[in-house]
DNA sequence: GTGCTAGAGTACTGGCAGTTCTCCAAGGAG
DNA sequence: CTCCTTGGAGAACTGCCAGTACTCTAGCAC
């Protein structure tokens, strides 16, 4: 009391305003500082919010930028046919090299950091975004498969998740863009080559 | 002075005994709790130092870890040679593989969470590890072609780093063990198909 | 011995995660 | 409209940890 006037006005959001509002500060923070410098404060800040309310929905920083990152890119399964496997392995990649470019990126990053003590989060995170990559990429060689331009023997598990393990390595690594250059090279010099031929099981 | 009997007692270690105890107690807490909930408190406590001997020789928890890992395997680029490039593939991801899976893999999450902040970091971080990989790959490669295993045009750089990029993936992204089953499956069905054909460049 | 260097111990600052409290909008029930 | 419940804003607080600063002293050179 005394002179403290209380200046704690509305409007005052509730329910989706409020937190889209969180969703959107925290894909802010994360595009400009990175996982490692967001911090609940500043998202809460930047929402107009207090940080009660972050709590009261996420338990904990890292659940609060995955649901974040998650909603960002709800694609419902756009499998690109450009007709040719060519054409439809570089549009794969170029799905891939943009999602990795933008906050979920970022927040990749710190999710990895965090692994030992949040081995379930990491799961999430992989079941959500790794099993899209293998599933477009399923769909687009089979496809190949069936236009003839490679024997079926030629898919294998392993090879699936051989383009998406590049381009996060190239990510994570050399922190460079993924440019068309990169992408290009990936289909020519391994891709392409490698579901021309059927695995070998020599000695 | 009064009662406060001063406990600071000898022996007192210097130079590298000291050093080595600190990189030692690092490697041990990497080990134990991973890079996220690795505290400088617990390496000095750890190591029998103070916090400030280790803040007057690296400037920052990072700086500190980085060491550790790199002094754990100053290997003198071993080289695989099993007289076929099959065997020779398979040593080099071992390699690969065993270093990931020990402190230096847990550090390497680490690092890749404070990669915006700390590029050049990264940037050391890469060269240290990525050259040697790509060195040994080349170098097997290289074997390979002058036994006439391959032809020359298979080996082009971009495809240097498939192995090591493929284990790193599994690893970040698994979080499961680089078992021998993996390592064969990648070879058998990526890295040998792959040096058995030359890039097309084609439209 | 004297003096210098550098390590041990420890207390401190400052920032951030996560908690808890109070006060008060918003919105529905009557 | 008023009453009441829900839940948001603000802010104070705890606890942890990075990094700093200062004191005292062991080890070493001379």
């Amino acid at each position: 009391m005394m002179t403290t006037a209380d200046h704690r006005k509305g409007p005052r959001r509730r329910g989706d305003a409020l937190v889209n509002a969180i969703l959107a500060a925290t894909i802010d923070e994360l595009r400009e500082h990175g996982y490692a410098a967001l911090t609940m404060d500043a998202v809460a800040e930047r929402a107009g919010a207090s940080k009660a309310s972050l709590y009261r929905r996420w338990d904990c920083r890292a659940a609060l930028v995955m649901d974040a990152v998650y909603q960002l890119a709800p694609l419902p399964y756009e499998i690109p046919d450009t007709g040719g496997l060519r054409g439809d392995l570089l549009a794969a990649l170029r799905q891939t090299a943009a999602t990795l470019q933008g906050p979920a990126g970022a927040a990749l990053r710190g999710m990895l950091a965090e692994a030992l003590p949040e081995l379930d989060r990491v799961r999430q995170l992989r079941a959500r975004s790794r099993g899209r990559n293998r599933d477009i990429m399923a769909e687009v060689l089979r496809r190949a498969v069936e236009r003839g331009e490679i024997p079926p023997a030629a898919v294998v598990p392993t090879r699936l998740e051989v383009g998406a393990a590049l381009l996060r390595n190239h990510y994570l690594f050399h922190n460079e863009p993924l440019d068309d250059g990169l992408l290009t090279d990936v289909v020519d010099d391994i891709l392409l080559p490698l579901f021309g031929t059927v695995p070998q099981r020599s000695a």
